[in-house]
Order: C-alpha cells, then structure tokens, then sequence
DNA sequence: CATGAATGAGAGTTCATTCAT
DNA sequence: GATGAATGAACTCTCATTCAT
C-alpha cells in the first residue's frame, strides 16, 4: 500500500509537470501554437511520455482549466462569509483581480483565451460561471437592500464591475499596455480599484 | 478607362471578399488557428489565388490591423472636436464600445489577440496606441481641470475607464456570458454605460 | 510586306531577349531551380508572354541547346580547312576551350547540366556531337599518320584530349577552383593550354 | 545492452538507407529536382520519417558531403607515402579517377553539381579541398626537383593534371559518351590514363 | 513507465501552365 | 501581342497521435 502510495503520488506529481510547462506555453503563445513536442521538450520528457498522463491535447487544457477554476473558487471562499454586502463585494472584486494577476495564465485560459477543446467540458464550466456570477449579482442586490448601487438594474450592475476588473486584468495579461512598465501596470490597477472601491461606498451618500 | 477601372474595381472587390472570409474565421477559432486553405474555402477560391493578393498569410492580417485602426479612427475623429470635456470623454468612450460591438473580429484582432504578425508593423500601431491612450489621459485631465474625478491620477483613472470598456467589449465578443442572451446581453451592456455616464456626472458633485 | 518583315524580326528579337535572360539564370542557378517567372520577371515581361513565344520551359532550354550548339559549330568550321593535322588539331581544341569560356552559359548547358527536357531533342544532339567527337578522332588518325601521338588508340586519345579541355572549361565554370582569382584561372588555362600543345608536338620527337 | 546495440544499429543503417536512396535520385536528376517525397517514396516510407534522421533536405546533402570526402581522402591517405613523386603524382591521380568511377553520386556532388546548400559546410570544403590541390601542386614542384615536368609553371600544371582527370570522369558520369559502350568507356579512360603516365614519365627524358 | 519509430493529415508556399480578355 | 487571374500539383516541413517494445 505504500507502493501504491508512492505510485499514486508520482504520477499526481507527473501530471502537475506536464500542466506547469503546458500552462506557461499556452500563455505565451497560444494554446493552438503550443505543441505538444515543445511541452515535452520544457520538461525533458518524450511526447510519447504525455500520452500516458493525458488522453489528448484538448485534455490537458481541460485539466488545466478544472485547477483554475478550483483555484479562483478557493480563493473566492472565505469572502462569502463576509458579513457586509459592500465589503463582501469589494473583497469579491480584489480577490478576483489578485487571482487574475497571480495566475495569469489560469487566467488567460479562462477568459481571455479560445476553447477549442471539446465540448464536453464546456458545460461544467458554464455551471461554474453561472453560479460565480450569480454570488457576484446577490451581492449586488444586498448591497441595494442596504442602501448601496441603487439605482440599476443588477444584472447591469454586475457585468460592469465584472467587466472592470477583466478588464484590468486582461489588457496587463495581453499587454495591450506598452505605454508603461510592468510596475506602473500594477500600480495602477491597484489605484484604479481603489477609485472603484471609493466610488462603491459612495454610491451610498448620494441617495 | 472603363477596363481599367473594372479591373481595379474587382481587384478591390476580391481583396475585400479574403479579408471579409479571413476576419470572420479569425474571430471564429484564432489566427493561428485558421488556415489560408480554410480561407481559400471559404470563398470557394484555390489556395494559391490567394497569394495573388497578399504576399502571405500574415499579411492579411496586417491588412486587417490597418483597417480596423482606420475604421476606430474614423469612428472618434468627430467625438475630439466635443468642447466640454466630460461629453467629450463620455463621447469618445461609448464610441470605443460600439466600435468594438460594431467589429467585433477587428475588436478581437487589435485587443484581444495574440499578434505573432511580423514585428514592423507593429510599430505603426503601438505609435497609434500610444496616440490614443494619450487622447484619453489629456481629456480627463481637462475634466479634472473643470472639476471632475479630481481626486485620482490621470493614468490610473484612463486605465480604470479603458479598462472597463474594454471589459464589456471583450466578454461579450469572447462569449463570455452564456447566461444572457445575445439581446440581454448589449442591452446591459448600454446599461453599464449608462450607470457609467452618471458616475462621472456625479464624480463633480462630491467635491 | 515590310510590315511582316518588322513582326518577323520583332518576334525574333522577343525570343533572344527571353533566352538571353533565360540563359544566364540557368547558369547561375541550375535549370530546374530557375522559375519561368524570374525569367519573365528579368525582362520585365509577364510570364504567360513567355508562351506566346515557347511552348513551355523546356522548349526554351531545347533552343538553347540549338543556338549553342550552332555557335560551337560556326567557330569549329573555319578550323577544318587547316591543312596540317597537327595545327588543326590544336586549333580544334583551342576553339572548344574559348568557346567553354566565353559562352559558358552555353557550355554549362552543353555539357555538364543535366538534360531533362524531352528526349526528342537529345537525339539531334547525339548526332551533332557523334560528327564533332568523329572530326575529332579523324584527325587524330590524321596526326598519328604523320607520326604524331603514334602509340595509342585513337578513340583512347580523342577521349583525353576532349577530357582535358573539358576539365579545364567546367573547373572554371563550376568555379571548383576559389584558390585562384578569376584572372589567375584564365591565366592558368592558357598556359595548361599551352603545356598540351608543346606535348602534341614533342609527340613526335620521341618515336 | 544488446537492445540498445541493436537500436544504435538499426538507426544507423535507415540513415544509410536514406543517403543511399538520395544519393542515386541526385544523380540521376539533379539535387534540387528531387524532392523528399521522392526519396521517401524511393525507400517506401514516409515524408515525415526522413525528418526523424535528418534535419531537412541540406542536411542530407551535407551527410553525403561529408560521407564522400572522407571516402575520398581514405583512398588518397596511402598514397602520401609513396616516396618516389613522379610515382606517388601518378598514384594520385589514378586513385582520384578510381574513385570517381567507383562513386559516381559522390563524385557529381563534390565536383560537379551545384551546392545550394547552407553556407556553413562549404567552408569545411573549401579547406579539404585547397588541402587537396596543395598536396598535388607540391607533389609537382618535388617531381620537378627530380626533373620532371620541369618547364612549366607548378599551379598551371596541377590545373592541367587535375582539369584531365575531371574531365575523363564527368564526361563519363554525366552521359555524354553516348558513341561509346559503358564498357568501351572506362577501357578507354584507363587507355587515357596510361598515356598519361606515359607523357609524365618522358617529361624527364626530354630535358 | 517510458520511449523511439513511424505516419497521415495538413500547414504555408511556389510552380508551370491555361485561358479569357 | 500581352497580360491578369486563376489553379492543381507539388514543394518542404510540422503536427498530434499510435504502437511495439
């Protein structure tokens, strides 16, 4: 049974390499013009080597995908039990752009990038976005119960702030951003949440 | 003369049909992804006819880039004539998102893909970037100047404002939001402009 | 009348302007790497133009057997008046290695470049160069008659002499000798040309 | 151990399938006639195996190069003892001519094709073959110290030498003999290259 | 467990050639 | 007489994938 163990662990251990290289390559380039030699190559092994941790190409993507989309989710957890709704939402926020800049390639993989990848998995996800994106709009909608964002409607409300914050992340994940250093960028995300932030407790007082 | 123009006419006519069929496959499954044989297909010509209007593939889509920026440019000429500068910014952003909404595919090509075109002509368009990005920085300065979003840097705030344009733009385009309709979708994507239009009116008041 | 003489003789010049072009790329390049349309592009023509003039590639490459080996013969002629053996012999091989070397488009096609045109052409080829290698042997046996080169088979020694005026030529014109500057090799060529002569003459000294 | 013999072995002897398969269409057709499918095809495998032994389509050229010098200067290594030079100048070139006839693939590559191939190798050459004809011109000048071949300059006559015995080989290899039987012409060269020692070693009575 | 060998499919690209104008 | 438009065939080369070992 330790054998088998140690078996177990190797192979989970094999895996995590082969979608380490994999994940850097396919942010850098494209999953479609990573192949699969080149991840072989990054880790020293055969291409051969893949096919026994990893039915295809596609799946590798797929898992890929199965361990950001955990990772976000366990980042996102311990926000739900904030009590306040605004502050729950500003820590919703941050802890989505901080993944999205800790993980780009994660990232990069979940909203920015294709999925060519079979449609199988497609529907899993589109379980798990729903449900994230329904947290992100019964927030919003306590919030309005307490006072805050009144105005509008919230289904509007959350694809705008989700959308800020993609919008942070993707243009410095895609480096639409030339015009300053990679230290500016996250500078000014930063301040540019603050700005949201603010604005957020703000939207309070004016009513 | 009358030959010669009909032939310059087709010419023109042709060039038109490959960017037309390469654009929409673009957008579709990725540059790369995209073989000139699909393209050649697609408008039931033969690879090789092709090559009789662009030098290579990467050429078409340097094509594209320029009519994609040509087409931004022409859209946001008029908005820099705006003398008040928050009508002026507020103009020049909801004319980013319709643009983007408009061209999807040129949308895609210039802020979401991967560009692995030959490096030069990058240039010209960082030179653009840089131009517009510039445009934006100066106006909300100039809002700053009569009272406006006072309190925060320039850079961050045009950053925050692109980067949330940029947002709706990309989800919507990447598809994104499989729990609206395509219509709910543009709908609240106005109504996130709007709440946005009132925020920056607001950001006067509380100062 | 004078109007089919002028379309007459422009025609002729079109075909000499194509295979003068056509000559000299295929001998800086090789036959089968020259394109039609870098031969029609050398010349400013359109390549379909090229057709109204041969019929296909080939065909240029058979007309240029044709004028070589016409111009081979016209400087041979004048050499088979020379009375004495041993003079026109020497004249013969004299003539063959100016030939190689100011006509080395020509002597490459001849012979060293490979011959894929059609075979109906070669035989007329095999016939010409049959009744040049028989002059030759001819007077060889002429010579040896006059108690020059007596020792040896004639056809043994037509087969040298030709190989070392050919070794010559296509040394030079495949330039395998960059140990020398172009001047030096001609120099040297001559003078090799020379040791020859001195030796078909000493051949007779010795017997 | 053995497997990995054996695995070594069979490697090596594809590698020698492929060249050997390549060497004769090369010959037969010219280097840039013969495409890699030709070769698969010729040893009845795929396109995309020769790709497994060799880098691409110069990198077999480069092989045979490689594999043909060697055999050249394996053949002439023993013939640089032979103490006597107007034996060991005699020696050389019979050996050169042998190896001529004996690998005429090898021969058209070195001496007579075309070499499109990379730049790089060539400089290798260029040393093995200045090598080679410093060998042969210093041979000369000692057989002129021994009184032979004295009148002429040394460089005209490693020219001469060699031009002959190039010319007797590549008028075999490249067919233009056609009034003679294979059989007739290699009788014949090896009458040329009696006649030729013949002549070398009278050089001396005469002075 | 890992791989080397092999391949069919397909990539971008160039070619000689045809044909309507 | 000259050509622009078009193409099918072929090119070199890369890819994801399979399979025997």
């Amino acid at each position: 049974m330790g054998i088998a163990d140690r078996k177990e662990r190797e192979k989970l251990e094999m895996r995590a390499k082969i979608l380490d290289a994999a994940k850097h390559l396919f942010l850098e380039e494209g999953y479609s013009s990573v192949s699969l030699r080149r991840i072989a190559d990054s880790i020293e092994y055969s291409p051969s080597t893949i096919y026994l941790y990893f039915k295809d190409k596609d799946d590798i993507l797929f898992a890929l995908h199965n361990l950001a989309f955990q990772e976000l989710y366990h980042r996102q957890r311990q926000n739900l039990q904030i009590a306040d709704p605004i502050d729950r939402l500003q820590a919703y926020l941050s802890t989505y752009l901080e993944f999205a800049l800790d993980n780009r390639e994660y990232y990069d993989l979940m909203f920015i990038q294709y999925a060519p990848a079979s449609k199988i998995k497609e529907k899993a996800e589109w379980r798990y976005g729903r449900r994230a994106y329904e947290a992100l709009r019964d927030t919003i909608r306590q919030c309005q119960e307490a006072g805050y964002l009144k105005s509008v409607d919230p289904d509007a409300t959350a694809f705008g702030l989700w959308s800020f914050v993609h919008g942070l992340a993707s243009l410095i994940i895609r480096h639409r951003l030339p015009m300053f250093s990679a230290n500016q960028r996250e500078k000014l995300a930063k301040q540019a949440m603050e700005m949201l932030n603010e604005m957020l407790e703000l939207s309070r007082v004016q009513h």
